[in-house]
DNA sequence: TAGGCCATCTGGTCCT
DNA sequence: AGGACCAGATGGCCTA
């Protein structure tokens, strides 16, 4: 059963990066966004026109001790101004990753909010992937549900009335399972049904 | 203070 | 040749 193991590991996420994600009420570390290091003058509200001027006036590329193979034909003056474009690229380019990170947070369910840290990267990628295997999982749960539902409505009234509850008949879509029959919404989780959600079986 | 996480720089490799 | 992608190195910030 991996597909319940990872929708158990969905859920057990919050505890192998407990600090990280439901909890650590500690805000936001929006200093941390993109921050600049000392020697730079990056500035993270203008993206777009820091890249080609960072602080890397006074960066650590000493010049005419470049060694990029790329730059070894050219003056100091134009190693220099290659190496800084190719910085502000390479710059650019993870702040894509990152923005793409955060879209990736904000479409998985987890506790948004302004005094909740986010998910870190790895987290957050983890957490994707269990939460597309529990959506995923959730879908077919759904399709042998519409497929039970529509074998009933092909036999006889009296034949369909006889049909044990959703959950102990012999067609039940969970074969070799005993998983219970629970349809209804998940309260943690729209796209789920409880009885695929820890968070709801777990209630008392 | 150690460890986790992050941003940035850098050089290498591959592709167009 | 130039750009994209990648991984290693480095240093800063924050938390337990």
């Amino acid at each position: 059963m991996d597909e319940m193991k990872s929708a158990d590991s969905y859920l057990s996420l919050a505890q192998s990066y407990g600090h990280s994600f439901y909890g650590a009420l500690r805000g936001a570390d929006p200093a941390r966004n993109y921050a600049a290091t000392p020697s730079m003058d990056f500035n993270p509200n203008s993206r777009d026109s820091s890249d080609e001027q960072t602080g890397d006036e006074e960066d650590s590329y000493e010049q005419g001790k470049g060694s990029d193979a790329k730059l070894g034909s050219k003056k100091p003056k134009e190693q220099r101004s290659l190496r800084l474009s190719i910085n502000a690229r390479e710059r650019r380019r993870m702040h894509d990753l990152n923005d793409a990170l955060d879209g990736l947070r904000s479409v998985i369910p987890y506790a948004h909010s302004p005094s909740v840290r986010k998910l870190s990267k790895i987290a957050t990628l983890l957490l994707a992937k269990n939460y597309i295997l529990m959506q995923a999982q959730a879908l077919e749960e759904m399709r042998r549900l519409v497929a039970y539902l529509n074998q009933g409505q092909n036999l006889s009234s009296n034949l369909s009335s006889s049909l044990a509850p959703f959950g102990q008949s012999p067609v039940y879509p969970y074969p070799g399972t005993n998983v219970p029959a629970s349809p209804e919404k998940c309260t943690a989780f729209p796209g789920a049904t409880s009885s695929l959600c820890k968070h709801c079986t777990d209630k008392p």
